[in-house]
DNA sequence: CACTATTCAGTTGCGCACAACTTAATTGTG
DNA sequence: CACAATTAAGTTGTGCGCAACTGAATAGTG
């Protein structure tokens, strides 16, 4: 098996470009998939996220929204000020803390979920993977994302092997 | 195994959530790597993918580092003229097709990739994973892309095996 | 040759993502 | 109680990504 130790970084240089660029290539596509699925429905898919969370939970302070799908103030307050403007989605200031906002699908916000629910075998379908592929895939993405995140807020190299990964996943992704 | 029909839409409602929101937050998890990795040379990512296309192949009009990278003038005519205004690119139209333009690195440039080369190796060190895992799941990135932009052009629903997957991916990805 | 169709780059407009900042409310501490 | 520190949302500015469009150059057709 291949070690960091045994490849020029010129080599790395190429394959870099490679796992990155797919990454990236594979969100672009997924989003352009999303996006038709999604165009019935008037949402863009970070909309859809949003919306599959206020399903999910019901009413929610923007700082919650935000834990689930790793999005900041600066992201979702104009998101959900035009998911308002649509008429899915109330906020309004928590009584019992004035600094926080909750917001929670209206009536339209909860009848789009019936429209909505044939989106994601739409999505599955257009992947051609077995669900178990997917959820493996998916696995592995959780875990890179643990990965990084880990390194990224200051923890070592984090070089060694890929232990701990899963770890601080919990929290940030709604788990199963 | 699991098949598309023995799912309730509910429980895909839940899986799509996972499935899509995992691989846009390892996405992010990256742009936020590379973003600190990135800072010292004054690069976005996207840049820097712009960048190792023109490293690797040195001159070439925007249509084909478009064709490389999956992204149209309307990203990368404004990407490109930030990256002159860096000093890091030259742009100019080509004598033989005056519609196109064609960039290049400039010496500074060039030197850059010096300064660059040393990235790729923290990047992959940060994912905490062995080579052989980064290139399977490159693989695996690369399948799901090519299918779901075949889904999207127009060819059926293409539930059936991952059959064909590899198959599109000719021309997008800089292969191997 | 004239004339349409295509191709390429660029622009505009919109939404997302994020850093940096502002404002207001709450919490903690002396 | 007064006052600093913290927390929550929102705002501003920059850059990406994409759809839709414009304008110029080329290719194709009768």
């Amino acid at each position: 098996m291949d070690t960091l130790g045994t490849v020029r970084d010129e080599d790395f240089l190429r394959l870099d470009h490679q796992i990155c660029f797919s990454l990236h290539a594979a969100t672009r596509a997924f989003n352009g998939v999303y996006r038709t699925a999604l165009k019935d429905l008037g949402l863009t898919y970070p909309q859809y996220l949003v919306m599959l969370v206020l399903w999910e939970h019901g009413e929610l302070p923007v700082k919650r929204i935000g834990e689930h799908l790793r999005l900041d103030s600066g992201t979702l307050s104009p998101l959900l000020k035009r998911l308002e403007a649509a008429g899915y989605v109330e906020r309004r200031r928590s009584p019992e803390d004035e600094r926080s906002v909750t917001a929670r699908p209206t009536p339209a916000g909860a009848e789009l979920r019936e429209r909505a629910i044939g989106v994601p075998r739409r999505i599955a379908a257009a992947t051609g993977m077995p669900l178990e592929e997917i959820r493996e895939l998916r696995a592995r993405l959780n875990d890179l994302t643990a990965a990084l995140n880990l390194a990224e807020t200051g923890a070592g190299a984090g070089a060694g092997a890929g232990a701990g990964a899963g770890a601080s996943a919990g929290g940030c992704v709604t788990e199963e």
